[in-house]
DNA sequence: CGTGAGCCTTGATGAGCATCAAGCGGGCCG
DNA sequence: CGGCCCGCTTGATGCTCATCAAGGCTCACG
């Protein structure tokens, strides 16, 4: 792959790299690859044998599986300047545990395995990042188990309306959902009539304001209160 | 902590401890604390500050979440010779993200951080180890959110019983269940009525049979089968 | 400008599972 | 031995959400 400056400046911004050095950096690019990803076109299936892990230039991409009847929970959507499959690192025998695919046309970088592999056995810093992504992820995965085996669908809703604002915000505020609504409801394991229904009567309720992908919230503390 | 013979040949038998050296071993036992734990004994609490990870010796641990309304969720039980909580080790702001209980009684290793942080930085190796042992959890996480979201509570149940057979166990095959039903029924995001009723219907169709805390799978392969 | 395809919405219905309530049975302690 | 507590089971009922079906809106394309 081509090395240019702005790659090699956005690598250096990335938890993933920023601690490695110049020639790490530039062996590790030297591998990579450059990959255009179509919507819905497929990356990687799940269970399929993993040289490579990725990052996001652009677009959006989704992990997913798919239930025996076809019926689909989105795990991850991946935006630009995160990074992907990661855990292929570290298994004995590499597999992509999801489904990937295209959900906007996407600019991914292909990185590969055994090349990282490589260089973190050179830089304990990077190990480190790596742990503490980890970390980062497994919290998340926690909060979604919590919140499929205890919450129901409306508190799904409302939490992944909140999840989209800065920690920050209060009073009236509005947001674009950023993807189409069948994705957002794969992505909270409800239907799309569910996901539907749900801003209907939070919108009759007077707690938020919904057109199209434009949804306002009216009051953020209260649909805080309103979630407990 | 009193360093001993057994509980040497323990450590290096667990995949955290195996790479360390006989000097980093004793380093890491003498910041160490035994602590006994009683059935329904909390351990810690979800958010509370952490500065220990833990190992089973005997007994069982529940690593839980609760609901608003009080409903628990277990996420992992915890048996001897298992570690759990390592990932609060690379946290920015150590917390504990789940609570901790004692489910039976239960004897526990307490290790320090601080001190496993600073003999990480000198083994590698060791540090390759936790990445390996994060990626299985991620995997284990990966296949909870995905029965939750996309599988009833039949299959769940399913699910289950079959985990505790050998990956070879063929034909008639009898297991013990490892807890309470209630446990296990929280450990699957089910009520214990509806685990009652699920492992009656199973036995009147003739798949299992049940008494007490034994259950008889009449075959196996057919039972596997009927998950799909 | 009309047509069709895909996405979203809305309504009617039903399945699955939780809830509430009652009863059973085993183990522990007085 | 008798009583009680607790875990488990079973039944009756209702809520939540998926399913099925139909209609509307938007946008691309002829």
């Amino acid at each position: 792959m081509q090395t240019n400056s702005a790659l090699a400046r956005e690598l250096s911004r990335h938890y993933l790299f920023c601690a490695l050095t110049h020639v790490q950096q530039e062996q590790l690019l030297a591998s990579a690859v450059s990959r255009q990803l179509a919507p819905g076109e497929r990356l990687f299936s799940h269970g399929e044998r993993a040289g490579q892990f990725f990052m996001v230039r652009s677009g959006c991409v989704k992990l997913y599986r798919l239930s025996a009847e076809g019926h689909e929970k989105i795990m991850r959507l991946v935006r630009p300047s995160q990074t992907f499959a990661e855990s292929i690192l570290f298994m004995d025998v590499p597999q992509y545990p999801v489904h990937g695919e295209g959900v906007e046309a996407a600019e991914l970088i292909a990185f590969d395995r055994e090349t990282f592999l490589a260089i973190l056995r050179e830089s304990f810093p990077t190990c480190l990042a790596v742990l503490a992504q980890m970390t980062r992820r497994i919290q998340v995965h926690w909060d979604e188990i919590e919140t499929l085996a205890l919450q129901n669908s409306r508190y799904r809703v409302v939490h992944y309306l909140l999840g989209l604002l800065d920690r920050t915000a209060q009073g009236r505020v509005s947001v674009t959902l950023p993807a189409r609504k069948m994705v957002i409801a794969a992505h909270l394991a409800v239907t799309p009539e569910t996901l539907s229904r749900t801003l209907r009567s939070l919108s009759d309720e007077g707690l938020i304001e919904s057109t199209g992908d434009e949804v306002t919230i009216v009051d953020v503390e209260k649909l805080r209160r309103h979630m407990h």
